[in-house]
DNA sequence: GTGAAAGCGCTAACAT
DNA sequence: ATGTTAGCGCTTTCAC
């Protein structure tokens, strides 16, 4: 250890308190003093309440760069998601961070902003940091993912949710968009609509292109009954006006929608209401992701509820069973969570 | 630097590179590989240009803890908050990710699900992961706060925002919540309201208080109007049936509802809609926050605009700004943002 | 423009 | 039960 010949009582109070300061307090090695820290019990249990004192009084704080320096593991999870505010996301980020919590991880957050190159800049900054495992939600601007792979080489295990990578060797969890939007097609068309509309966003993402697919292959398997659908470039409660907008104009007008987010189906329901189209009668509705939104709006939003908070516990969980060697990742490929059609009153016509 | 004879070619595979494996590869010494990746102009281009191709051929990373560990800087952020599945946390989170991001931080977040212990327990955390600086919401749980002092010992800024101590040497981003609830109060007499009822949480939080003293003077101002306040254990959408069953039993019926936050007041709307009251006519109602919610519900809910993203944006300006040296947070005590009152439908009789 | 050397604070293998 | 020792990978004087 240096000695602090110069200034010394100045010193004393700007340094951080050491092992090393509360070894020498105490006349011990530094070694004993990290293992009492440690509450290691092959030390001495009065050496270890001396140690506990000694570094109170010292406001000693352990220094985790010292430590993670040595042990090569930060206790600390990336998470990359697209935009962190919109209920389903919260849910699913509250749900990780109580799981990586309990387990004495942290969690560090950023937001892709729906841009690849953020979301790689993102990664790259996860991966500097050494994140022990990373949580992916990702944009849906197409790119390679090439980014993602470096972690792999360094034993790093990912794990994707709700958007992920259409072909990929890491563990998913999502939901089946594609049979959830058949359903909810379906239960459309049972209602007895005849134009179907499926509104969603121009994106190559699993979850909106299955979606769209599931929608599509339902509306084909219909005798009397058309399906159109409307790709925007975003998807949001204030696109409402501009989407009923153009719905007006549309020939025939649709009478059944399946919008890709509830969020967007509310928006469209207010702009509908000003125009005086009846809900469901005139035009059915059915939204997405269970958003409280829909049970608030009149007439209450038909949707697919969608577990974000169980998701977000799930992927976090199965990421520090891995961690702690508890679980094999090579054995899961992907979680299917449970989404189901929620029918409420804006689609309910019988 | 250690040898590797024995294995040389697996360990090489499985060792991260450092800079000495990039310097014995150039033939140069380690300080001008440092040098070299950071970009320093005093090391020759050709140089430097060696070194980033074989910092890339090597699949070089920048280990952030021997970098900390000598320069004592994390570059990290600590957020605490109650929970972070609201509209409004979310919010504020993303504004301070966005400002956090831009500058080359990190936000490690956390929640304290409202309660002291968990929130002493993540600020500890917070503490002993050396952030930078501390961001922090507190919980309605009543504590003595003593485990932020800690911070101020090592310099750490902290600051606060939304609910902030009651007291405190700390800059704090606040609404004048006072003064807002007054003004929400005034509105509901000025529509003709008689019998107030004033719902909230049973919390000796700023916001919670100041809410409630608002709403009391402003009652007490007023000749001919009555005023009480309901204290309850929890605010949420879920609690507006059993809410609504409260105030029907309470004599007289209030005519006027002030409810602390928007999913509360929405869940009130709902119930007493399905009681056949009518709103605004029978029963005028604001609320707080100016959720999405709002807008949605029928008919739409006057409430008090609470810009949270730019709250998130200034906290975490605020903070990084002290961090750089480029602002004295002696200067500044508290930031009023601000917050005005929404007059929508749901309280407008006239 | 580049190198040598010391040390940030901790841990763990090995000794006693 | 405790001590000795040797680094983890980086930055930063100071020297040339």
């Amino acid at each position: 250890m240096p000695s602090f010949k110069e200034g010394k009582i100045t010193k004393t109070l700007k340094r951080e308190a050491t092992i090393y300061d509360i070894a020498k307090e105490l006349n011990i090695s530094a070694s004993t003093v990290s293992r009492a820290l440690k509450g290691n019990t092959i030390i001495n249990l009065n050496t270890r309440q001396k140690v506990q004192e000694c570094a109170e009084k010292l406001g000693y704080r352990s220094n985790t760069f010292a430590s993670n320096l040595r042990t090569k593991r930060t206790n600390t999870i990336g998470v990359i998601v697209p935009r962190l505010d919109s209920n389903f996301m919260s849910a699913c980020l509250a749900g990780m961070e109580e799981v990586a919590n309990k387990y004495g991880y942290n969690m560090i957050i950023s937001q892709s902003h729906e841009s690849a190159k953020k979301e790689e800049q993102n990664a790259l900054t996860m991966y500097n940091k050494r994140v022990d495992g990373l949580i992916v939600s990702l944009t849906f601007e197409e790119s390679d993912l090439s980014y993602f792979k470096q972690f792999k080489s360094k034993n790093v295990p990912v794990v994707f949710f709700d958007r992920v990578p259409r072909e990929t060797e890491n563990v998913c969890f999502v939901i089946d968009n594609y049979k959830v939007a058949a359903n909810a097609t379906k239960h459309l068309i049972e209602q007895g609509c005849k134009n179907l509309l499926h509104i969603t966003i121009q994106s190559n993402s699993n979850v909106y292109s299955e979606r769209a697919r599931g929608f599509t292959d339902m509306v084909n398997k219909c005798n009397n009954c058309n399906g159109e659908t409307l790709r925007l470039d975003s998807l949001s409660l204030e696109n409402g006006q501009a989407i009923v907008d153009k719905i007006l104009k549309m020939k025939p007008i649709p009478d059944g929608l399946f919008v890709a987010n509830d969020m967007t189906a509310v928006g469209c329901m207010l702009s509908l209401r000003d125009k005086g189209i009846k809900i469901p009668e005139q035009m059915a509705i059915v939204g997405f992701n269970n958003d409280p939104v829909s049970t608030i709006v009149t007439p209450q939003l038909s949707t697919v509820s969608y577990p974000g908070r169980e998701a977000g516990k799930l992927a976090a969980k199965s990421l520090i069973d891995h961690l702690k060697g508890e679980n094999n990742m090579e054995l899961t490929k992907e979680v299917i969570l449970n989404a189901r059609l929620i029918i409420r009153d804006s689609s309910k016509r019988k």
